[in-house]
DNA sequence: ATTCCGGTTGCATACCTATGCAGTTTGACC
DNA sequence: GGTCAAACTGCATAGGTATGCAACCGGAAT
C-alpha cells in the first residue's frame, strides 16, 4: 500500500544526507556515534531497511547463492538443503533454488536463469555440469561448488565424501563377514559418485581376493533398484550380499527382498547402503551403511564458496571427507571377535 | 573475469539505443522485426542476458518468492518444496528459502531478511505467523500464502487440506473397523493443522458414539511421538487404535510398537497416519493414511500467490482441498463387505 | 594564535534497466 | 505526390544505494 521507504526518507527525517544513511548501514564506514544514533532512530521509526537488490547493483554482490539440485526426494539432499540454508544464513547469504533433471537442456536452462539473478555463487548438488557450462560460469566470474560430486572440469570446486575409500570399506566389511558372492546395485554410472563408489567397492573386493559377483546400474531410482534386486536374486548363483549405491535405493531393495520375494535380510542376503540418511537408523531398516557426514560436508561447502567469492583467484579445491562405516543389522557381521 | 555485459554493450554492438535493447527483452513492447533480429544477434554473440536485479529496481518486481519453512526433515515438505519450485519456475519465479524454527524471534528475523530481498510474495509452510508480522507484510504490500496451515490472521491466504473432514474420515474408518478405544497422538497443538485434525477426529468419533480414548501431543517430533506411544500402551486399558497426526510420526510410532514393544501392527493395535508421504506406501510400513494431495495443494498455492501479486486487492482466499483415505495394511479393516 | 592532521560529512556520480514523451519513419490511402 | 495515422525509435530520467572526492570540523602540537 504505502510506497517504499528509502534511505532518502530516512535522511530527510534525520536531517542528514543520504550518504550518511548509507554509511550507517555499511559496516566499516566511518560515522560518528551521534550521527549513527540519529540515523538509526529515524530508520527504526520509519521501518527502514536497506534494499539488498539496489545495493547489489553497486557492490556487485547480491548475497544470493544459487542451488541447483535434482533429487529432492532423496532425504540426503533435503537434509543437505536445510543445513546449507542455515549455514549460509549465518553468513548473510541465502539460497535461490532451482530444480533440474540431469538432462543437458535442463541444466542449460537453469544456469541461464541463475545468471539472470546475478547470484554470487552456485552450489550444485547431485548434478552433472557440462564442461561448457562450467566454462561460462568461470568467464562470468561465478564460483561453482559441486556438493557430493567430484567433477571432471577444471574450474570447479568439489566437496564429496571419500567415495573410493568408502566403497572399499564396505567391501572389506563384507569380505570379513565371510560373504562369497558380493553384488552391487550401483548409483547412476553417469555420475562420478556412482562410478567411484563402484570402483572403490571392486578394488576393495579384489584386495580381499574376491571380485564383484554382478553389477547393475540402479540409476539412483527406487524402481530400477528393485528390478535390479529381482534380477540379481534370480541368477543361477544369487549373491549373498548386495552393496547398494545409496540408502534411498537400499531401502527399496530391502523392501523388495523382504515383502515381494519373501527373503530375509540379512539371513538370506546382506544389504549395505551408502549415505546414512536419518531413516537408515530406523528400526524397520536398521541399515548398515557408510556415513556421509552431511554436517561437515556442508560446512566445507559453505567455507569453500565463501572463500571463492571473497577471493576470486583462490585455488580451486577438491575436498574429500572421510566417513565411518555404521554397522547395524542389515548385513551379517564378521564372525571373529577383534 | 570479464566485466559484466550490459544492455549498453549490446546496443553499441547492434548500433541502436539502449532503450531498443530493453524493449526487445520486454515482452509486449513495440519493436520492428528487423530491430529485434539485430539486437538478438548481438545479444547472442555477447552472451547478454537482462539483469533481473536492476530490472526489479524499476518494475518493482523481483520475481523472487520467499519460502519460509520449518520442518524439512518431514518428506511431505521436501516434496512440496520441490513441486513449488517447479511450478513457480514455470511462471518465471524462483524460491528464496529461509529456515525457521517455530519460535517467535526466529520468524521475526526471517521476515526482516525477506523484506530486504524485496520478495514479490511469501509462502510459509508449517509456520505460525504472528498477527503482527502478517500486518507488516500487508503494509509492505507483500502477499502471504500459508501452505498447509490455516491461520487466524486476516490478511493471509491459506491453502490446506480439509483437515477436520480428514480427521473425521479416519474416525469413521476406525469405528467401522470395530475399534473400541481410539487414541490420538496429535500434531503440535500450537498449530492449526494439529488442532483441526484432532478436532475432526473427536467429532468423527462422537458421531459414531465413541470418544477419544486418550490424546497426547506428539509435537510433530519422532521421539516425542514414540514416547507418547509408550505411554498410551502402558495405560491400564491401552488403545486398540492410534491415529497419529502425521505420517512422519506415525512411522516412528509403528517402529516403536513393533521393534521396541514387540507388538504387532495391526493385530495388537491399528495405526493410521496423515499426509500420505511417499514412504507411507513402502511395504515396511504400508501405512493407512489420509492423503494430502500435494500436487493440487501446490498448484492452488502458486495460483493464489500469483493472483495476489498481479492483483493486489484480490480477495484473500482460504482454500481447503479434500483428500481420500488410503486404506492400506496398518489398520484393521471394517469387517462387513460393502 | 597558527598549523596540521585525522576523522566526518555532503555532493555528485555510477550501477543497469524500463518507460513516458517527443520525434521519426513507414505505409496506406486518397 | 500529399496527408495522416500508426508503428517505431531515441532521449532523458528514475529507481535505491554505495563511494571517490573535496570540503569541513575539531583538536593537538607548535
Amino acid at each position: 500500500m504505502n510506497r517504499k521507504i528509502t534511505s532518502m526518507d530516512v535522511a530527510a527525517k534525520a536531517g542528514v544526507s543520504q550518504s550518511a544513511v548509507s554509511r550507517v548501514f555499511t559496516p566499516g564506514s566511518s560515522v560518528s556515534e551521534k550521527m549513527a544514533r540519529k540515523v538509526r532512530d529515524a530508520a527504526e521509526e520509519l521501518g527502514y531497511r536497506p534494499n539488498v537488490l539496489a545495493r547489489s547493483l553497486i557492490t556487485g554482490s547480491s548475497r544470493i547463492i544459487g542451488l541447483v539440485v535434482a533429487y529432492l526426494d532423496n532425504p540426503f539432499y533435503a537434509d543437505a538443503l536445510q543445513k546449507l540454508s542455515e549455514a549460509l544464513d549465518q553468513e548473510g547469504y541465502h539460497l535461490l533454488v532451482f530444480m533440474a533433471g540431469n538432462t543437458q537442456g535442463d541444466v542449460d536452462h537453469v544456469i541461464e536463469s541463475l545468471m539472470d539473478y546475478q547470484v554470487d555463487g552456485i552450489i550444485t548438488a547431485s548434478i552433472n555440469l557440462s564442461g561448457e557450462l562450467a566454462e561460462r560460469c568461470a568467464r562470468a566470474g561465478i564460483p561453482v561448488v559441486c556438493f557430493n560430486r567430484s567433477v571432471i572440469g577444471e574450474g570447479l570446486s568439489a566437496i564429496s565424501s571419500a567415495t573410493r575409500a568408502g566403497g572399499a570399506k564396505i567391501a572389506a566389511f563384507l569380505a570379513a563377514g565371510g560373504h562369497q558372492r558380493c553384488a552391487h546395485i550401483s548409483g547412476w554410472q553417469g555420475s562420478s559418485t556412482g562410478r567411484e563408489r563402484a570402483e572403490g567397492f571392486a578394488a576393495g573386493l579384489s584386495e580381499a581376493g574376491l571380485e564383484v559377483h554382478a553389477q547393475i546400474d540402479g540409476m539412483f531410482d527406487r524402481d530400477t533398484a528393485m528390478n535390479a534386486a529381482q534380477t540379481l536374486m534370480q541368477m543361477p548363483e544369487p549373491p549373498d550380499a548386495i552393496f547398494v549405491g545409496n540408502d534411498h535405493m537400499a531401502m527399496a531393495v530391502m523392501d523388495h527382498l523382504r515383502f515381494v520375494m519373501g527373503l530375509s535380510v540379512p539371513n538370506d542376503v546382506s544389504v549395505v547402503g551408502y549415505d546414512d540418511v536419518p531413516m537408515a537408523a530406523w528400526p524397520s531398516y536398521d541399515l548398515t551403511t557408510l556415513r556421509q557426514p552431511a554436517r561437515r560436508m556442508v560446512d566445507a561447502t559453505v567455507q569453500e564458496i565463501l572463500t571463492r567469492i571473497t577471493t576470486p583467484d583462490a585455488p580451486v579445491r577438491r575436498i574429500e571427507i572421510d566417513g565411518p562405516l555404521l554397522v547395524r543389522g542389515s548385513a551379517r557381521l564378521p564372525k571373529e571377535a577383534p
